[in-house]
DNA sequence: GGCCTGCGTGACAAATTCCGTCATCCGCAT
DNA sequence: ATGCGGATGACGGAATTTGTCACGCAGGCC
């Protein structure tokens, strides 16, 4: 249920904006001043912001960008008779989302305050953040979470992943693995990558879903992504998991880092 | 320098918009159809993109739709001559994040990009998010950062800041903190208290800037968020760490925590 | 089907990190 | 100047991470 702040002091116009949200199925909170505004915001949070731009307290313009000044906040539209290209201008350059002029068509503003609503849940994209299908890492904060929930890796195993990650689709043999995580460029003849994948696949572990860690059995391991529209209900489909042509040749080398 | 695509068959519109993104400080890469642009999209990163419809391979709105279903994305502006207000819905309901119609405003088509590459770089608000200043903690990864800068914090120092930070501009005293980060009901006649908060300290000193944890001298300490609008060529202004107005009794109790 | 090799994981010990305590020095207030 | 409160370095114990070992299971080949 979306929750939309009205900042209108205009009685009609506000019934009519009441009715449209009431349509669309969402929950409208009216006031109407900045003043409303600004003790509303401070009470609640919404999921938009529709403002006009003349207020009995002043223009509501001032107040997103008082708004904008302190951070980043809940999207802004507005809505006003100050209509003209250059009122846009300034109300964009101002910290609005988006700005529609009055009269506007009641179709045209539910799709546009969606639009709004829908762009501010997404997440930001960064260079920091390697999404693989239902992971995602962070990599200077090491954290990872797949399907949105956390998982609590050790640094060990973060490393493990992300250099996995790095090569998705490939299969990478232990001495790579070895020499990439452990600095080793020799056979500690124990089996320690088999321990650390074994420890980082249990905590990926999602119920009914495949683990993106494959084995190529004589090779390595593969990160292999899972959808997110992946539903719990293909878990039965074992078939990515039998693959047994590697994109990458491992060599059987793989097998050397065992203990005899 | 934002990096802006360009999927527009149209010569002469194209070499408009071309001087319309230089004029902006952009880098504009033109492409004359869908094809064009999902090959510009796999080999490069881009701040926007800007879509016509009547493409010579079919419409600019299916591509749009195809990369939403991919999951979050660059944000994307159609410009089209289709322009009533069904269209509109139709192309904002697809994906897009705005659309305008030809012929359109230079400088409101300037300023919608704007504001659609300012909204697409602010993080995603979150339950899981608590910003307060320039520091931002994420509740259930138990990570944080100030100014965008990772901070390595652990369990038991996490737990203190996002006490304190729960109570920003509250006076905690130190037996306040001991019941609610340590589970203790009782002094233990040591300084464990300041220690921690301390190392906290530390680690979230960022050089010319004040520290967000503040000492109420035979009280207690309090989260005092540093805006991030604040200068590093501020630090000189000691005001805050002065202030002698807790918002919040301590009592003097918080002298009882303290080793004898 | 039998056998052999490769893989997965439980258990344990060593290594590393975290946490609490103690003590000392510095800063602040009277 | 004096005394109290706060900040922080150092150390040792507690907790977590990491590596090793061994054994049982799974997969592939003959």
């Amino acid at each position: 249920m979306r929750r939309v702040l009205l900042v209108e002091d205009d009685d009609a116009a506000a019934a009519d904006l009441a009715r449209i949200a009431d349509h669309a199925g969402w929950t409208l909170t009216r006031v109407a001043s900045t003043a409303g505004g600004r003790t509303a915001v401070a009470r609640e949070t919404f999921d938009l912001l529709v403002v006009d731009r003349m207020l009995p307290d002043g223009d509501g313009l001032d107040w997103v960008r008082s708004l904008r000044a302190r951070g980043p906040a809940v999207p802004v539209l507005i809505l006003s008779a100050l209509g003209r290209a250059a009122n846009k201008v300034e109300g964009l350059d101002g910290g609005a989302d988006d700005y529609l002029a009055k009269p506007f068509d009641p179709d045209e503003f539910v799709a546009r305050a969606r639009a709004l609503m829908r762009r501010a849940a997404m997440p930001a994209e960064s260079p920091d953040l390697v999404r693989l299908g239902d992971v995602e890492i962070h990599v200077k904060a090491r954290t990872v979470h797949r399907r949105g929930q956390f998982v609590a890796v050790s640094r060990k195993e973060f490393e493990l992943l992300h250099k996995l990650a790095d090569h998705a689709g490939d299969v990478l043999t232990r001495s790579m693995l070895l020499d990439a995580v452990w600095n080793l460029r020799f056979d500690p003849q124990t089996n320690v990558v088999d321990v650390h994948v074994s420890r980082l696949r249990r905590k990926l572990e999602i119920d009914g879903l495949p683990n993106p860690i494959v084995t190529q059995r004589g090779e390595g391991y593969a990160f292999e992504p899972v959808s997110p529209s992946e539903a719990k209900d293909l878990a039965g489909a074992k078939g990515p998991m039998d693959a047994t042509n590697p994109s990458e040749p491992g060599g059987p080398d793989a097998t050397g880092a065992r203990q005899p």
